[in-house]
DNA sequence: GTCGACATGTAACCAGTTACATGATTAA
DNA sequence: TTAATCATGTAACTGGTTACATGTCGAC
């Protein structure tokens, strides 16, 4: 029953989102984490436990295979490689359709939600770290802006910034509106 | 040691957002459910399964209290009304800051960021895809804004909304602006 | 001599999802 | 008679987080 077997267990995002970082080139677990927070973070997180768990998972499943790289000034290292297997699987998630909406679950929208149950000041207050922050964001998607645009290096990072930057506004808008709304 | 014990172990969002609905009337589990997906569950989401699990939990600290009602021709109910321990523990909740700042997790944006991984007619796909979702949830807002725009009756709810109405846009655009790029 | 970067993991826990299970009443 | 609504839950699982644990090397 086994013997061809579509192995087609599902992978969590996290592997497919490792997967897609091995598929640029091999490296280990402390590394992928650097290039997470330099880029991949900003759409999908995952803490270092989580990513130590998954590694071994994917050469199990024969999506990547992994060495043992020595090193002299630095603690040796286990670096993985993406295998054929393991693009193929990726690829064919990647190719299909995104299955969940982006179900909306935010502890922010659930206080404005609730807002008549609090004070108007710690409401405003909420809304004012809101923009706050959006402004933050803003600040530091603009910097990374400046530093790739137009470079052709990573074209589809730089789409998913600039969604990142329209949220950032569309932010900035909502809370100028409400906060305006809210004074009156 | 434990006499006044403010017994301050934090509730998760989910029991928070129950607590929220409490605040407004008494109701069982399953009125919860319907209550939900009218309003609250716009901007939190909760399975049937938790919210019935939940509920005991809120009973056993003292932040609902629970009795049975006997119906004749549907099934007899539990019901939960919150205390003031509830009330308290939930307006305190309510009034600290947001904790983490919704932190960027989407399958969708991951997928983009790995557009280069696929065939350009997938991801152009998975756009179009994106348009259509926000087109058609912008659709099922403006018809509640119809509904709801001046009403007093949830003028919170009607602030999330618009939030809701602005991300659609953004999307919208986001994504027309994307497209024409990937045609060209 | 203390701090940060390098490097890898385990253990305990938790919130949440899916599937399963039951059963009455009522409207089409 | 078939399906929907009312009504409540349990069990198994999963994806993920936090805290813990260890140790070297180089720079300040």
């Amino acid at each position: 029953m086994a013997t061809t077997s579509a192995n087609t267990t599902r992978l969590s995002t996290t592997e497919y989102a490792v997967l897609g970082m091995l598929s640029a080139s091999e490296c280990s677990g402390y590394e992928l984490q650097q290039i997470a927070r330099a880029g991949i973070g900003y759409v999908w997180t995952a803490a270092k436990s989580q990513v130590y768990s998954v590694l071994p998972r994917l050469v199990r499943d024969g999506h990547a295979t992994s060495r043992l790289v020595r090193q002299e000034r630095n603690p040796d290292k286990q670096v993985y490689r993406i295998t054929a297997k393991g693009r193929r699987a990726l690829r064919e998630w990647l190719e299909e359709p995104v299955e969940d909406a982006d179900s909306a679950r935010s502890p922010f929208l659930l206080k404005v939600f609730l807002g008549g149950l609090m004070s108007r000041d710690a409401l405003v207050g909420h809304i004012e770290r809101r923009r706050e922050q959006a402004e933050a964001e803003l600040a530091e998607y603009l910097a990374i802006e400046r530093e790739i645009a137009g470079v052709e290096r990573n074209y589809y990072g730089y789409l998913t910034l600039r969604w990142g930057l329209a949220q950032c506004e569309a932010w900035i808008r909502w809370t100028d509106n409400v906060l305006e709304e809210l004074r009156a």
